[in-house]
This record gives C-alpha cells, sequence and structure tokens, in this order.
RNA sequence: GGAGAGAUGUCCGAGUGGUCGAAGGAGCACGCCUGGAAAGCGUGUAUAGGGGCAACUCUAUCAAGGGUUCAAAUCCCUUUCUCUCCGCCA
C-alpha cells in the first residue's frame, strides 16, 4: 500500500510511477473521496467534542444532585448525529480502501522502463553445458529413470501435479536441506517453519489480497488460504509488531510447498514441472532498515546465486522492467538458470525489495534511535524454488545413458549416492 | 467437540460506569552522581487520523465488531485468539 499522504499530496507522482508499469491509473474519485471524508470528520468530531465536554459536566450536575435532564436530551439527540456521520465516514473508507490496496508499488528508479522484454541482464555465471548427444527435456528424463510420475499424479489428482519417486523424491528432499543449511549456516538466516495455511489479513498484508484472489487455493468454509509462497506466513510473522532497530535487518529462511491456481497461464509450460499447482521452494525473507534495503537486496540475491554456484548449475541475473515487477515489487531481480532443453534460461529465483509497501499493510515497524515508530521495508527472495531446481539438474547434468549426475555438495543429502540411473 | 478462565501501552501489570490515554513496575532515552561502571536520584517515554499547516488543539484506540448510556477499559451480544480440565486424535 502507498503512503495515502502521497496519494493526497502529489497524485500526479503516482500516477506517472503507475504507468512504468503499462497501466493507468485515476486518482480522480480517490481525491473526491478523500475530501468527502475529511470534511465530515471534521463535522463529527466537533460534536464528539461537544459530547465529550458536556456529558462531563453532566457528570458533575449529577454528583451535585442537580438536574440535567436537558443537557442529557441534548446530547441524545447530538449522539444520533454522530452515529449517522459515523456511518457515512465509515462507507467512505471502504471505498478508499478498496482503491488503494489496488493501487500496485512504484516502480524505482533503477529499473528499465518497459515491458517484460525490457529486462537488463546484470551478470551470468557458469558456463553453458555442452552435449555430443540431443539433451532431453527433464521429463523425459524423469520418466525415462522413474523418478518422475506425471500419469499417475493427473490420475490421482490432476493436471499440474507430479510424484517423485525414488530417488527423485529423495533429490527434492535433500535440495530442501542442502538450500535450508546453506543460508542457516553461512548467510544468516533463521529457519521457520510456517503454516500452509493463511488468513486473509495475511493475503492482504503481502499483497496477494485483494486483487488476485483467483490466484489462490481457498479452502471451502473456512477463512484459510493455502499459501503461495512462505512469503506470505514469513513476512506477515511480525504483522501488527514493533521490531527493535538493533535487531535489523532480521533474516528468516523457510521451506514449504507452495500451491498456485496458475489461473490465466493455460497452455504454459503444461509439461515437466516447470509450472506446477504445488511445488515446494526455500524462501529468504528480510526485515531491514529503510535506508539500507538497496543493499540487502542486492546480498539477498547473491545468496540465491550461491546456492546455483555450488550446484554448478550456470545461471544469469536480470533487472526486471517497469512493466514486469510485481503487485508489491519496487524492484526484482530475476534469478534464471540454464535449462538445455529450452535453450534459454529460466527463472529459479526472484528476489524483490518492496521498501515499506508490504509493511505499510502488514503494519511492520520499528522503533528508531529517536524513538520514532516507523515502516520497516520488507525483501524476500526464492532461495530456491526446488522442482525447478530438479529440473535443471536432470537437464545439465544428464548423460548420454540417460543417467544424471548428482552435484557433489547433494551427495552427502542422498548416502553419497553419485549417480541415478535406471 | 463439552466446561471454565482470560485478552489492557515495547514488556509485566492495576483498574468494574464519569475526574482513565489509562496507576505501579520493567525497559529505553537524557541528566545528576562516579576515576569508570553498577546501584541511587531526577526528567522524559503510545499510535493513528484531522484542524491550525509553528508553539498548539481535537478525535479515535484497553483483542475485533456490534449494542446499552448523556457518558464504556469497565455493562450486554457476536467473533477471534490464549490458558486449564474433559473428550478425540498424529
Amino acid at each position: 500500500m502507498l503512503d495515502i499522504k502521497l496519494l493526497r499530496t502529489n497524485p500526479q507522482l503516482v500516477v506517472d510511477g503507475i504507468k512504468k508499469r503499462g497501466m493507468m491509473l485515476d486518482l480522480s474519485d480517490f481525491l473526491a473521496l478523500d475530501e468527502k471524508r475529511r470534511k465530515l470528520l471534521v463535522e463529527t468530531e466537533e460534536l464528539k467534542s461537544r459530547r465529550n465536554s458536556v456529558s462531563k459536566e453532566i457528570g458533575k450536575m449529577k454528583k451535585n444532585g442537580e438536574n440535567a435532564d436537558d443537557l442529557v436530551a441534548e446530547m441524545s439527540k447530538v449522539g444520533d448525529e454522530i452515529k449517522e456521520l459515523d456511518e457515512r465516514i465509515r462507507e467512505i473508507d471502504v471505498q478508499l480502501d478498496a482503491i488503494v490496496l489496488a493501487i500496485p508499488n512504484l516502480p524505482h528508479d533503477s529499473l528499465p522502463v518497459g515491458d517484460e522484454s525490457c529486462f537488463r541482464v546484470e551478470r551470468t555465471w557458469g558456463d553453458v553445458p555442452q552435449f555430443d548427444f540431443t539433451p532431453l527435456a527433464h521429463w523425459d528424463i524423469g520418466e525415462n529413470l522413474g523418478i518422475l510420475d506425471f500419469e499417475r499424479a493427473a490420475k490421482v489428482t490432476g493436471a499440474r501435479f507430479t510424484f517423485y519417486r525414488g530417488a527423485g523424491a529423495r533429490l527434492e528432499r535433500a535440495l530442501a536441506s542442502f538450500m535450508i543449511d546453506i543460508h542457516t549456516t553461512m548467510h544468516g538466516y533463521e529457519e521457520l517453519l510456517p503454516p500452509y495455511m493463511v488468513n486473509t489479513a495475511s493475503m492482504i498484508g503481502t499483497g496477494q489480497l485483494p486483487k488476485f484472489a483467483e490466484d489462490m487455493f481457498r479452502l471451502e468454509g473456512l477463512d484459510y488460504y493455502l499459501i503461495p509462497t512462505a512469503e506470505v506466513p514469513v513476512t506477515n510473522y511480525y504483522r501488527d509488531e514493533i521490531l527493535d532497530e538493533k535487531l535489523l535487518p532480521i533474516k528468516h529462511c523457510a521451506f514449504s510447498p507452495c500451491f498456485r491456481a496458475e489461473a490465466g497461464s493455460h497452455g504454459r509450460d503444461t509439461r515437466g514441472i516447470i509450472r506446477q499447482h504445488q511445488f515446494h521452494k526455500v524462501e529468504m525473507v528480510k526485515f531491514a532498515h529503510p535506508d539500507h534495503s538497496f543493499e540487502e537486496l542486492e546480498s539477498l540475491t547473491n545468496n540465491a546465486e550461491h546456492i546455483l554456484q555450488l550446484l554448478e548449475l550456470p545461471y544469469r541475473v536480470i533487472t526486471l522492467a517497469t512493466g514486469d515487477i510485481g503487485f508489491s515489487s519496487a524492484k526484482t531481480y530475476d534469478v534464471e538458470v540454464w535449462l538445455p532443453s529450452f535453450e534459454t534460461y529460466r527463472e529459479i529465483s526472484s528476489c524483490s525489495n518492496f521498501l515499506d509497501f508490504q509493511a505499510r499493510r502488514a503494519n511492520i515497524r520499528f522503533r528508531d534511535q529517536d524513538g520514532k515508530v516507523r515502516f520497516v521495508h520488507t525483501l524476500n527472495g526464492s532461495g530456491l524454488a526446488i522442482g525447478r531446481t530438479v529440473a535443471a539438474i536432470l537437464e545439465n547434468y544428464q548423460q548420454a545413458d540417460g543417467s544424471i549426475i548428482i552435484p557433489k555438495v547433494l551427495r552427502p543429502y542422498m548416502n553419497n549416492m553419485e549417480i541415478i540411473k535406471k
């Protein structure tokens, strides 16, 4: 959520910022409602002030045994007026809320301006593997080795679900443990294992709601949603709290399954495990001092890259353009891993600085040295998406005979298994 | 699921209709004291939103929402959460 005062005092700046996303924003309704609200607010507050002082007066009179019936009758009327005004204000508040919660964050100035094709490549790492045979797609590799079973998953559940089997399942678990271990021991993140369902307030806090309800799985009859990412429970961990400045930046990592309805992506990535309704991810979340959040974004991104370096998977880092960043983000780096069968880099981590956008929604603050209470900056990034990491390993480490060499760093997590073969 | 108790400021905790934005304590900040520190003492210490656009002032906030009342932290209702006992269960 953007600062209401910014919307009020500099609407043009907001409109221009949103325009960079390729979206038109009309704030005239907001400004009219906001002004009307403040007018009513003054009215009702004057009446309340009067009621408060007269009520005190009545109290004194009664104590002295005087008759206050006239004042009581008058205040009864004032009370009715207040009730009516408050009701009108509440209605306006609902409308204002709906408007403000639907406005995305402003893109940071450092972003390339344009649509999703306008990303900027920041760096590439590792050598793209050369094969003296035609490399297979990970779904073919997985099925050939009997470690991925799409057909039975479709029978048991439906499209966009997968059974991992044997060494495949083990690889997935090994990656989760490996990533968490690196982040907790080398990068200084404290692990959280969060609930996999959250309430509406949490979904609003991180920005999934109210705009993107169709992307989520909601439990019937309950105010619970399956989490689309651990970002939601972990960021909301500190919702409505005032943090100690000395503790910033607070860094948490979390392993969790992620559930996404993938509405609107019919026909995209229908094969394999790139786009599933359920996948695993290790997420990194930071709560940072506003003065240092962009430095924290750099190190967060480096932490994600480090995992790929240890796994010896080639990747690149791009800065998303203004038209491609997520609703809540001000700046996003995507880390993209090389997938031989796609002959391209595919997103495996998305690292974002949300500034105070989420903190304002979720009311996460800190007390600074002067005793002032301010919003923190929140950041998060995948570290990494595990299903996509499995896909990358299968494709990049595949051998001519269809077997898979297991990356060295994972072997201790897999009972020193070195190769997956039939 | 049944019965009961509870939810107050950064934290602990008092407060059962009017003088309560809220005692007391801890913590924190500043000052005094000290060679320095601790202890002591003193002072200060909520958030949000209005209006003046500065000193200032008003309103709201004692889990959330609604109600009673001239007036609610305090009374009533609903919801959420926490704790205890029972039941059930991994």
